[in-house]
DNA sequence: CTGTTAGCGCTTTCAC
DNA sequence: GTGAAAGCGCTAACAG
C-alpha cells in the first residue's frame, strides 16, 4: 500500500479528497493545500494545475479534518432560548454577522425546543471553539460554569457570574428615565408589570421603576407579576378590566405584554393613553404601527450580537476574560402611548 | 514514542483528549470510546471508571475528530437571506427543532450580511452533510447546481430546478381564494402590490389574484411593482393618496407592505376598508394588533423548516430526491381590513 | 517552490 | 469484554 493512498482511488466526485486532487494535477497534496489555502507562494503554473483538477473533480474539503488538523473548529456556537419576536432574531442577526467577518460558522442551539438541553450544550462545545449563552437560555449556571473550563463563554443578558464574561443592554437607567417620563406626565398610580425574578433585565427595569418613583419621592408598588407573553398581557388586561388593578399607567416588562394589554384595553373601550398611559420595552415593529404608537425602550440588539461574536473570537484568539460586564446603551422612544401628544 | 501518544502527556484539562482519559481510567482509547457512544456492552465497572475519569478530567470531545472517523458531520446547513419579520425566523425554528430531534447540528449562514456569499456557501458544504436553502437567499442556481453534485441540497420556497428536490407552501390557490374573497365584497378595482418576478411565491400569489378575477369574469390589472418592504409600501401608499392610481382594494404581496401602506392610508385619513380593503400575506403579529384587524395568510412555516430538515437528513440517509415539490398548505385568515365585519 | 512525513483525536474492525 | 492498530482527510514542519 506504500505510497498510494486509500482514498486516491476511487476518484468519484462525491469522494473526492485532497489525494485525488494531488494526483490529478500531478502535485503533492501540500501542494494542493498551500494552493487552497493560500498562505506558502506557489508557482502560478502549478496553481492553475490544481485549481483546475479542483474544478474538474468538484473537490469538497473536508472541514472536520482540517479542523483536526488546525486544532480549531472555526466555528461559535450561539444558544438561545427561541426565536419567535424580533428581539432574538436581530441579536442572531448581529452575531451571525460578526462571525462572518472574523471567517468564523456559527451553530445555532434553541433550547426551548430541546427535551434535554444539557446535552445540547454538550454536543454543541463538542464542534465549536467558543459559546455565547443567551441569559434566559435557561442553562443551569453550573453547566456554564462547566463548559467555561473548557472553551471561552460569554453570557448575554445573564446573571452576572463569577469568571464567566458577560455582555448585555443597559436596563436600569433607561427605565428609570421612561418611568420618570411617565410620572412627569402627572400619573400617580403607575403600574409595573413583569417578573423582576425572572432574569437580571427585568430585575433592572423594575429597579429604574422604583428609582424613578424615588427619584421623585414617590411610593412605587409591587410588581403585578406576568411573563413576557401576549396570552399573560391579555389576562391581565382582563382582571385590570374587571377592576382587580387600580391604575393610571402601565410600565410593561416588553413590548409584547403592552402592546396585548393596550389592544385588549382598547377593545373594552378605554382609552389610551387618557384612561391609561402604556409603555413597553424593546421597539418591536409592531410598537409603532398600533395607534397610538407605543413608547418604548429601543436596544441596540443587533450590536449586542455582534459584541458577543467579537469577545468570543477575541477570547479563543488568547485573550483574558473581563471580568466587568459590558453594557450598551439603550434609548428612549417616545411615542404617544405614554400620553405626549402626536407630533403632527 | 512507542505507545505513548502525544497528547496523553499533557493531562491538562483544557486538552483532555480521549487518551488521557483511558490513560486515567487504565483502560484503552477503544474502551473509552465504547462507553461514550454507547454501542457495544461494555462491563458496568469498566463503565463507571471511565465515566469518572471523564468527569474528573472535564473531558469534551473534538467533534472533528469523530465526524473524520465516522466520515459524517452529523450537521446540517441553512442558507437564509436574512431574520428581520417572523418570516425566517419561524422556518429557521421549525428547522432547528426537526434537526434536534434527528440529533443533526444546525449551522446557519444569512446571505444578506455576507460580502461574498459564494465562498460563504461553499465554505459551508465543507462541513456540513446536506444544506437547505431559502430560495430568495439568491443563491445563484449554478451554484446550487454545484453543490448539489456533493451534498443533498432542498431549496425552499425557491425556484423549481431539475434534480433539486424543493418544499414550499401553496400560494396560487390560497391567493385566489383571498382575491376571490375581495373581489366578492363587491370591490372591482383590486389592484395587486408586489413584484411577481421576485420568485416564485410572488408569481404565485399574483397568479392567483389573475384567475379569480378570470373565474368571475373580470379584467385585472398590471401589478405594482413594490419589494416586500415598509419603505415601498409607505412609497406606494404615497402615491395612492396623490391620486397616480385608483383602487377600492390592494393585495398586497405580503403583511409588511399592507400594514405600511394601510397605516399611510389612515394616518391620511382614509378609512380602511370603508375607502379601500387592504389584505396582506404571512399573517405576522402585527396583523392582528392593527385596526382594523389584517385580511390575510397563514403559512405553514415552521412545518416548512421541519420539513427542510426531514429530507435533508433522508437525502443524507441515501434516499433519492423527490422529483416533485411538496407544497404545504395555506389557510385563509379573515379579520375586517378585507371589508368584513367585525365579529362581536 | 515543492514533496515527505508526522501527527490532529476519534471510531472501528479484528484478535484475543 | 477489551485491546491493538489502522485509518478518516487535512495541515505544517522539515528537507531539499
Amino acid at each position: 500500500m506504500a505510497k498510494q493512498h486509500p482514498a486516491s482511488a476511487e476518484a468519484r466526485s462525491a469522494g473526492a479528497t485532497i489525494y485525488s486532487v494531488a494526483d490529478h494535477a500531478g502535485v503533492s497534496i501540500a501542494t494542493v493545500s498551500r494552493v487552497l489555502q493560500g498562505a506558502t507562494v506557489v508557482a502560478e503554473a502549478t496553481r492553475q494545475k490544481v485549481l483546475t483538477a479542483v474544478e474538474e473533480l468538484g473537490y469538497v474539503p473536508t472541514g472536520a479534518a482540517r479542523s483536526l488538523a488546525v486544532r480549531h473548529h472555526e466555528a461559535h456556537g450561539l444558544v438561545l432560548p427561541e426565536l419567535s419576536g424580533p428581539y432574538y432574531a436581530e441579536l442572531l442577526m448581529g452575531f451571525e454577522a460578526r462571525a462572518a467577518e472574523l471567517a468564523q460558522s456559527v451553530v445555532l442551539v434553541l433550547t426551548n425546543s430541546r427535551t434535554d438541553m444539557a446535552a445540547a450544550v454538550r454536543q454543541l462545545a463538542t464542534r465549536v471553539d467558543a459559546i455565547a449563552v443567551f441569559g434566559s437560555a435557561a442553562i443551569p449556571a453550573d453547566l456554564v460554569r462547566l463548559l467555561r473550563a473548557k472553551k471561552p463563554v460569554v453570557v448575554i443578558a445573564g446573571e452576572p457570574q463569577d469568571g464567566i464574561e458577560a455582555v448585555a443592554a443597559e436596563n436600569r437607567e433607561s427605565a428609570r428615565e421612561l418611568a420618570g417620563h411617565v410620572l412627569d406626565h402627572g400619573r400617580r398610580r403607575a403600574l409595573f408589570v413583569g417578573d423582576p425574578d425572572s432574569g437580571p433585565d427585568i430585575r433592572n427595569r423594575y429597579a429604574g421603576y422604583l428609582a424613578a418613583h424615588r427619584d421623585r419621592g414617590l411610593k412605587a408598588a409591587e410588581p403585578v407579576l406576568a411573563r413576557l407573553s401576549e396570552a399573560d398581557g391579555t389576562a391581565f388586561a382582563q382582571r385590570l378590566l374587571a377592576g382587580e388593578h387600580e391604575a393610571d399607567a402601565l410600565m410593561c416588562a416588553n413590548d409584547e405584554l403592552a402592546l396585548s394589554i393596550m389592544t385588549t384595553l382598547q377593545d373594552a373601550g378605554r382609552d389610551v393613553p387618557g384612561d391609561l398611559a402604556v409603555v413597553g420595552w424593546d421597539d418591536v415593529m409592531t410598537a409603532r404601527y398600533v395607534r397610538p404608537g407605543l413608547t418604548t425602550v429601543r436596544q441596540p440588539v443587533h450590536e449586542l450580537g455582534a459584541l458577543a461574536a467579537d469577545r468570543l473570537h477575541e477570547l479563543v484568539g488568547g485573550e483574558s476574560p473581563r471580568t466587568y460586564a459590558q453594557m450598551l446603551p439603550t434609548r428612549l422612544v417616545v411615542r404617544t402611548s405614554c400620553g405626549c401628544l402626536p407630533v403632527t
